[in-house]
DNA sequence: TTGTAAGCGTTATCAC
DNA sequence: GTGATAACGCTTACAA
């Protein structure tokens, strides 16, 4: 059906060797032979299969990207990150999303395994946080034998490359303004206390409350998990049901962001007004929807264009010693952080 | 590095043949042969090489997906539904992001070619829209050789399956919903008429006014591109500066809605109140930010299966007649269809 | 029921 | 500078 590089080289009067080399761009080839092969290559719609090529050379130039939200904005704009290295480096991008679904995220690792991608850049799903699953998939990456880069959420313990976030710090800093907001009680709806970005956001809380002198009080630690529905169940029924509302709260992702606000906006409260938050990472669409709400921000389309990046420097240089990015976080005041 | 094929073989004393058979479910193996490979394949941990199957079978179980604007929350939802189908069928989703760029578009055919995929999945960039890029587009997927559904936006006079959208009857709802809101001005703000899908929006539009006998006056039809600045442009000037304002408003895709109430909202202005206004398409967070807006929905979820589907079919059945998927348009209210 | 061998479209190693 | 030829890891007649 296509045409092979025999048909360029019959075509061209040279043999497939020259064609190939003029290909690649490797060996010497005559400016005449060079010529007829990519006059070939041009009548003929030419391009060289990568499946032969990756067969032929033991490597292919393709890398896996496994992400486990879609839905969510801040995955969405990593993609776009990573797609543009892709598209510029001319490799291919082969595409999971795992739905946070750790039985999933096993399937597509088999399937990654089976395209002997050059590199795999991964993003855990969430249930991989007891000891033991995380040391399943531990070794299943291993068993990869691939340079991988883990992005955003950590595996602790692992060998490979990361591009995280400074989530303590993240957690510090969005506590850190409601203290100075004026607040006298903060409550913080944590993620899924399974996974260490949660438990790293809510000690910098701590670390904050801490330094101000401010008692920790349990009843302001709502336990979440990372979901718009359970943040805004646990909004929904603390604002009903409960008189121990505080002052100021955290939000710990973006979509718990959602839930909460999702919540509030149904009873009239007015953030900055009824109740001051700070949330982490940036909800889509705010700036659009003229919606009050300070949060951390981080630079997502960068975080995925370094985790490409690294990918392919590791790729490279297979001896580097481990790599570590970590985005800074950035404090964007729209005004909620003070109550009243 | 990884293990071959050949390593089960010698691991299981039998031949490669046996293994294949074994692996693909053909012809006649022992029970005693099939669990000795079986065993040496789970303790290997081997996955065969899809670069060799593809190759030996001349054939990939892989398909290549082209979408011009991720950070658009339809293509967000559309490849969900593509990526859930490829999943459990056990294919390989190969992906990239075209950004609306026919340059970059163009690369990325090169790239799906040279992969040799079983089939493609394209919504075109929005420059083809003249004849002679529309002609040039045909040409090279033509070139392609290749199972193709174009979907959301149609190349007008191709071959392809396609899974569309009831374009005409969206424009036709909306601006019936404001018709019957009480709107006696009705105003849209267009998409790129370039474009097949913005002419027939609009086309509807124009039908619901004559239908009811209301004047279509031409400072009421705003040109717009289907991006949220230019909309958010036009909705702006017009407030500051016009009295032209007309009760109702119909926005031709979420794109320009959100640019659309990005001006109002910072002018206070509210939707079914100080105007009514209608959208093509749903705005992510709609819900969650409790957001009055009324618009036309359809299921892109499902058209990204459906999609899916429909290419799997074709690659089964290539002789089949050219497959038309048209999703429905359904109103959806939430109130501002009417003004006051 | 099993193994041998040719072939898939490349690259790479050699002679020439 | 160039062209055979082996090799990559698999599938698939065909032979046994």
């Amino acid at each position: 059906m296509d045409f092979t590089i025999i048909d360029i080289a019959n075509k061209a009067k040279v043999s497939k060797s020259t064609v190939s080399r003029v290909l690649n761009n490797s060996g010497y080839v005559s400016e005449k032979a060079r010529e007829k092969v990519n006059k070939a290559v041009k009548e003929l719609n030419y391009v060289p299969s990568a499946m032969a090529q990756g067969l032929s050379k033991k490597t292919s130039n393709t890398v896996g990207v496994l992400i486990p939200e879609l839905q969510n904005y801040f995955f969405t704009e990593l993609l776009q990150g990573l797609s543009e290295v892709v598209d510029n480096k001319g490799m291919t991008l082969i595409f999971s999303d795992t739905a946070n679904d750790p039985i999933k995220q096993e399937k597509a690792l088999l399937m990654i395994k089976g395209q002997r991608v050059k590199g795999l850049i991964l993003t855990p799903a969430n249930e991989y946080s007891s000891k033991k699953q995380n040391l399943e998939l531990i070794k299943s990456l291993k068993a990869l034998h691939l340079p991988i880069v883990i992005v955003d959420r950590e595996i602790p313990d692992s060998p490979w490359d990361t591009v995280l976030f400074e989530n303590f710090n993240a957690g510090y800093l969005a506590t850190k303004a409601l203290i100075k907001g004026g607040n006298k009680t903060i409550g913080i709806i944590t993620g899924d206390m399974n996974l260490k970005i949660a438990r790293e956001r809510y000690d910098g809380y701590l670390c904050a409350m801490k330094e101000h002198n401010i008692e920790i009080d349990k009843k302001y630690i709502f336990n979440g998990d990372f979901t718009a529905n359970t943040a805004y169940e646990i909004t929904k029924n603390l604002f009903e049901n409960s008189s121990n509302v505080p002052d100021g709260f955290v939000t710990c992702n973006n979509q718990s962001s959602i839930g909460f606000l999702r919540a509030t906006l149904e009873k009239n409260l007015k953030a900055g007004k009824d109740f001051a938050v700070v949330g982490i990472d940036k909800i889509n669409l705010i700036k659009e929807f003229n919606i009050p709400f300070s949060y951390i921000n981080r630079d997502t389309y960068l975080m995925g264009k370094k985790a490409m990046e690294i990918l392919i420097d590791r790729s490279e240089n297979p001896t580097k010693e481990k790599m570590e990015c970590i985005m800074p976080a950035k404090f964007v005041s729209l005004g909620t952080e003070k109550k009243k």
